[in-house]
RNA sequence: GGGCGAUUAGCUCAGCCGGUUCAGAGCGCCUGCCUUACACGCAGGAUGUCGGGGGUUCGAAUCCCUCAUCGCCCA
């Protein structure tokens, strides 16, 4: 540990090797056997073939950061992470494979398909896990899971078993959700709303006496080719001659009924509706009141099936909307159409428009399961940050749909349930089975569950159920729940209801919803909008830590991360700068400390309090505060505020001062040096405590070197600084702040007068009363050397020329700077001063002569305003001296 | 159609249960510096009628109403 650093902090040099220290020691390892504070994070588990994308970067990064926080807090910290086996996303890739080979999954078979996505995912799978690993996500790897565990199956299997027996899982023919291309159901959240232009085509269906027409508007005219019936509403005087009436169906010649069903929105169009039963929801219920019977005329693919006519079979769905239009148009009976904007159900894999289909599925009834997740979240056992995400989760398990759970692929958890092939009984079994009770060969139900009716498990399947594991008994409930809000539905809550009722309580007891990150667009980032960032180039060439402190301080409670893909310089390279400031801050300290070092108490050799001096009485303060501020940022999830109050700190305070201020003390003949040596030590080393949870690399490296350390010690380990009442120090804080101030205002006169940085000034300080005097003398030192000043003198100066300042207290601070100055300049200085500070004065004294304000406000601010008044009025009267002086 | 959120410096965002700096940070911009931890740096500086309008109040970026623009969720 003893080789020099380098000048500059180089990621590349350290990160991976860094990483595999860690995992040596295992210090992301639970321990099952203790009871005591656990902290467990379930991770989103990515798609198996996903390869990481910035979405994945941040939410890892949020979640690493509170579980390495509570880690330090001597938590027993579980990271749990697990890839999902994603069933239509990971059966669409190796489908995709096939089509390059010139093949099709029927081709193979579905067998030798299973098999080949299996193979897959075992050669490629998993890698995003892998990838994790670089941008410092501290998981416990021994218990990674995969949804296709032998053990994760079988918790699949008892779900649905128990649900089956409870009557909480039904196989029943009704409109779902399909997707003509990955030829699957989908649930109502897989089928995404939204905004498209179409139309409205109010088209005329005659009456089959003759008498005339009815009207009736759609935004898809080729689903009449299925209609059934044409419902208007009960009390809607313009039809109540017509109810009983039939129509004749054009294109297709069917008579088809005109009934009256209280659903119709007689606002809506003409207030006549055709029903198509077979393909839109809200007709399918119409459909099954009014008795109208169901015509299904799309094959799978959305083609137009063998029941339409002729002429239009084997259309597709758009294209026959296209003739439908046509052939009204010709027979005369398209009455007009509307432009019309509305949302349409998208596949939320490959975004084709899915089409409701009437078909038998599986489903789950969701109401019971809903009750009492409902219930935790009311009685304030479950919280959402944002809080308002909670009306969200009211709103969706209020108006809770039965979930379809059946998909028609080949990859994922074959539903258990099998057919007898001679008495045609449905056996629903946790074990395979071979015979029905009579003797008769089964087959098995074709189709697999949804992906997620296995992610919904995850906060116990993954710790063993329904095995009475000790992993399960040590790390339920977990705490926090941390992803995107898009699926906030698909599966946090129902793994709210899933831990209700299979473990008798919910899973987590706060879910943190971050934003997304977009592009300077406000577009989300994607493939296929070539907007995105590749976090493993960022950490590449900016490291980890610079990643992570871009995503943790561009993120504030719930809004979304704002990114720029074509310039990641911008984006990250203050994240890159910010540690190699650390590097070089924790460099110089660490290269300093060859001379002794004390205790800061609790040692005979302790540093006595007589022996500080005012800034370090400050630097202790400062970093107490820091403390409590970080702390308190970290428990209520403000990651940013943590970030930036350490970032302060360390930048503001601790380098920009409290480094340069102790200089002479370490190398110089100042007396002192093992009393900085000790604080600088100490201070830095909180601050490397604080912020490790954000930015883990640099700062264990730094930490690895810091000397007294316990063999084998890490910083992901060390425990969490706490703040100390005893470290406050008003006093010090107020007298070193006008010491910055006087260094700061003799600065900007040099600055403003253009004296070179390496000439020295004579000063001349005079303050009102004695409460800067101390602070000036104390640090003299530091001022002369900061301010480059060779002669600091308290009181007046026989100079008269030079430039003037007045400081909050209405200390003068006077620079004599003789023929350097142009003093014409230096009164309009002044002057424009003193016109800012009598404009204040003016509406203070107004505020302060207002009966009503001191009447009405309360004493302190009252006090605090006068305050205010008295030292305007003070820098005033300073400046307007200087003024005269300078015969202005 | 229903509900919710946002609008603060050129950019990205803090601040928002009213007064504790006369509105802050980072980046960008301007000026001067390679001062032996750091030029991925140091010092100094410029920049905002806090989306428009109205109201409550002694006092509003902060509360209420309204309009405009953008976004999200649910139909």
């Amino acid at each position: 540990m003893s080789e020099p650093l380098a000048p500059q902090y180089d990621p590349a040099a350290i990160e991976a090797d860094l990483y595999h220290r860690w995992l040596d020691a295992g210090l992301f390892r639970a321990d099952a056997s203790r009871r005591d504070r656990r902290f467990v994070v379930m991770m989103p588990p990515p798609n198996v073939t996903a390869v990481l994308h910035v979405g994945h970067g941040l939410n890892n990064t949020v979640q690493d950061v509170l579980v390495r926080f509570e880690r330090m807090r001597g938590r027993n910290a579980l990271w749990l992470p697990g890839t999902d086996h994603a069933g239509i996303a990971t059966q669409n890739v190796v489908e995709r494979m096939l089509a390059r080979e010139g093949q099709t999954r029927f081709d193979l078979g579905r067998e030798r398909f299973e098999e080949r996505v299996w193979a897959h995912v075992k050669e490629t799978g998993g890698s995003i896990l892998e990838q994790l690993k670089a941008i410092g996500a501290s998981c416990d790897w021994s218990r990674t899971y995969f949804t296709l565990d032998p053990g994760l199956s079988a918790a699949v299997r008892e779900v649905f078993v128990r649900l089956y027996e409870k009557g909480l899982v039904y196989r029943g023919h009704y409109i779902i959700n399909w997707c003509p291309r990955c030829l699957t159901a989908l649930s109502n959240e897989e089928a995404e709303k939204e905004e498209v232009d179409g139309k409205i085509w109010h088209l005329k269906y005659p009456l089959v006496d003759g008498s005339g027409y009815v009207t009736v508007a759609t935004t898809r005219p080729e689903t009449m080719l299925g209609d059934t019936g044409v419902a208007v509403h009960p009390a809607d005087e313009r039809y109540t001659a017509l109810v009983g009436k039939s129509l004749l169906l054009p294109l297709v010649g069917r008579e088809i009924p005109i009934v009256a069903d209280d659903a119709i929105d007689p606002a809506f169009g003409t207030g006549a509706v055709k029903v198509t039963p077979a393909h839109d929801p809200t007709d399918f219920e119409i459909g099954r009141r009014q008795h109208l019977h169901s015509i299904d005329i799309m094959t799978p693919e959305a083609r137009m099936a063998e029941t339409v006519p002729d002429a239009l079979q084997g259309l597709d769905r758009f294209e026959a909307r296209k003739r439908v239009v046509e052939m009204f148009r010709e027979l005369g009976l398209l009455e007009k159409v509307e432009e019309h904007r509305h949302a349409v159900g998208h596949c939320y894999r490959c975004h084709t428009i899915v089409e409701p289909r009437l078909s038998d599925q599986w489903f789950v009834k969701m109401a019971p399961l809903a009750k009492p997740a409902l219930q935790a979240y009311r009685d304030g056992r479950l919280t959402f940050i944002p809080e308002r995400r909670g009306d969200e989760y009211v709103q969706w398990m209020e108006n809770i749909r039965d979930w379809c759970i059946s998909r028609q692929l080949w990859w994922g958890h074959r539903i258990p349930v099998w057919y007898c092939e001679a008495c045609g009984k449905t056996i629903v079994s946790r074990t395979e089975v071979l015979r029905c009770e009579c003797g008769s060969p089964v087959r098995q139900d074709d189709d697999v569950l949804d992906t997620w009716f296995s992610s919904w498990l995850v906060p116990f399947s993954s710790l063993g159920w329904p095995e009475k594991t000790p992993d399960l008994k040590a790390f339920y409930p977990g705490q926090v729940l941390v992803t995107a809000p898009e699926i906030l539905f698909f599966w946090v809550a129902r793994m709210v209801m899933a831990g209700c009722e299979f473990m008798g309580d919910i899973p987590f007891d706060t879910v943190y919803l971050h934003g997304t990150v977009r592009d300077t667009q406000h577009r989300k980032m994607s493939k296929s909008l070539g907007n995105g960032i590749d976090p493993l180039e960022v950490v590449e060439r900016y490291g980890a830590d610079a990643l992570r402190y871009t995503l943790v301080s561009g993120m504030s409670v719930g809004t979304d991360v704002i990114l720029d893909p074509g310039d990641l310089e911008t984006s990250f390279a203050p994240g890159r700068n910010f540690a190699n400031k650390l590097w070089n801050a924790g460099r110089f300290v660490l290269t300093n400390l060859d001379g002794p070092t004390r205790p800061l108490a609790g040692h005979a050799n302790a540093l006595r309090a007589n022996e500080l001096t005012l800034a370090d009485r400050w630097i202790i303060a400062r970093c107490d505060a820091t403390i409590r501020a970080a702390t308190e940022a970290y428990e209520r999830f403000r990651l940013n505020d943590a970030a930036s109050a350490v970032f302060h700190f360390l930048w503001s305070d601790f380098a920009d001062w409290y480094i340069e201020l102790i200089k002479p003390r370490l190398y110089g003949d100042a007396p002192g040096g093992d009393v900085a040596r000790a604080i600088a030590l100490r201070t830095f080393d909180v601050a490397l405590r604080l912020l490790h949870p954000v930015m883990p690399f640099v700062t264990e490296a730094l930490w690895q070197r810091i000397p007294g350390r316990k063999d084998g010690s890490w910083l992901a380990t060390a425990g969490w600084p706490a703040p100390d009442r005893r470290a406050a120090a008003p006093a010090a804080e107020r007298g070193f702040a006008l010491v910055q101030e006087l260094v700061g205002a003799i600065r900007a006169i040099r600055a403003e007068y253009d004296v070179s940085p390496g000439k020295a000034v004579r000063v001349f300080v005079q303050h009102p009363g004695n409460a800067a005097n101390a602070a000036f003398q104390a640090e003299e030192g530091t001022i002369r050397r900061l301010a480059k000043v060779n002669e600091l003198g308290f009181g007046e100066s026989s100079d008269t020329v030079g430039g003037y300042a007045v400081l909050s207290d209405g200390t003068g601070v006077f620079v004599p700077l003789g023929d350097a100055i142009d003093v014409a300049r230096e009164c309009s200085r002044l002057a424009s001063e003193v016109t800012r500070l009598e404009q204040l004065i003016g509406s203070q004294e107004k505020k302060l002569g207002n009966a009503q304000f001191v009447a009405r406000a309360p004493a302190a601010v009252v006090e605090k305003e006068r305050e205010k008044l008295v030292s305007w009025m003070e820098q005033v009267a300073a400046l307007g001296e200087k003024r005269s002086r300078l015969g202005c």
